[in-house]
DNA sequence: AATAATTAACCGGATAGACAATTATAGTCA
DNA sequence: TGACTATAATTGTCTATCCGGTTAATTATT
């Protein structure tokens, strides 16, 4: 039963929360779009990254400069059906959907296809 | 979404995890049983109980030398849902059985009739 | 050189555990 | 009744550890 407490660690925190659920709701994200919608600094993203890294719940992939993570929960595992209700209970909050909607609109501006309002964008720091 | 991660705390630890789980399977239960069953002492008990108490989690109700605890969650609300989803987790665990059948054994010697008998039993320490 | 990300170093706070002291209740006996 | 004892439970104290946050330094990639 360890392993559960573990994994309930890896919830008990309000920024690692939050990361899950805009995981939950996009395919993939780097570094750089968590820490902006969030509006953390970068090593804290990171941080809170690595820890959710080192509990299975998120793998990496490089692309460039960038460090993207996604979930990686095996479907119908334990951990899937928990960050499904997670996902349920999470949605109906106000505070939640406020975050999605600042996800949209980051992803949306960072897909420009002027140059210039993309290096804008990506000026997270 | 404080609260939600405050939640997630009081499940972090394999101590509390077990606590819950011998709650969900009896009515009320009072320290005593509780640090018999996970073998642990009554201080470890009695504060982890006080925690899952000021999370909420349960209430207390004295009885004579005893304090009974007893999980205090509202039917179909979020903590419900999530101590209903981590029932059936933990279920299938082998290591959640015994404990279960440990609780039975110790309800059973305690109701046992004969007085020395259940004094035996209720000689936690 | 510039950007993205990780890591190191440090601080402060929370927390789990062990042990001892204290409180609360019930029962006994003079 | 009142002193005394025993049991159940809580709380205080101390220690070790973990964790979250910040800042700065470092690494990786282009």
């Amino acid at each position: 039963m360890k392993k559960q407490a573990q994994f309930f660690k890896g919830l008990a925190d309000e920024t690692r929360l939050k990361i899950l659920w805009l995981l939950m709701g996009q395919e993939e994200l780097c570094v750089c779009d968590i820490m902006s919608v969030l509006r953390i600094t970068q090593s804290k993203a990171s941080r809170h990254l690595r820890y959710l890294y080192n509990l299975g719940l998120v793998t990496d992939r490089r692309e460039g400069v960038w460090m993207n993570y996604r979930l990686s929960v095996a479907p119908d595992s334990p951990e899937d059906k928990q960050l499904k209700l997670l996902a349920e209970l999470l949605g109906s909050r106000p505070e939640a959907q406020v975050l999605r909607d600042r996800l949209e609109q980051w992803l949306s501006a960072k897909n420009q296809p002027i140059a210039s309002e993309r290096a804008a964008a990506c000026r997270c720091s």
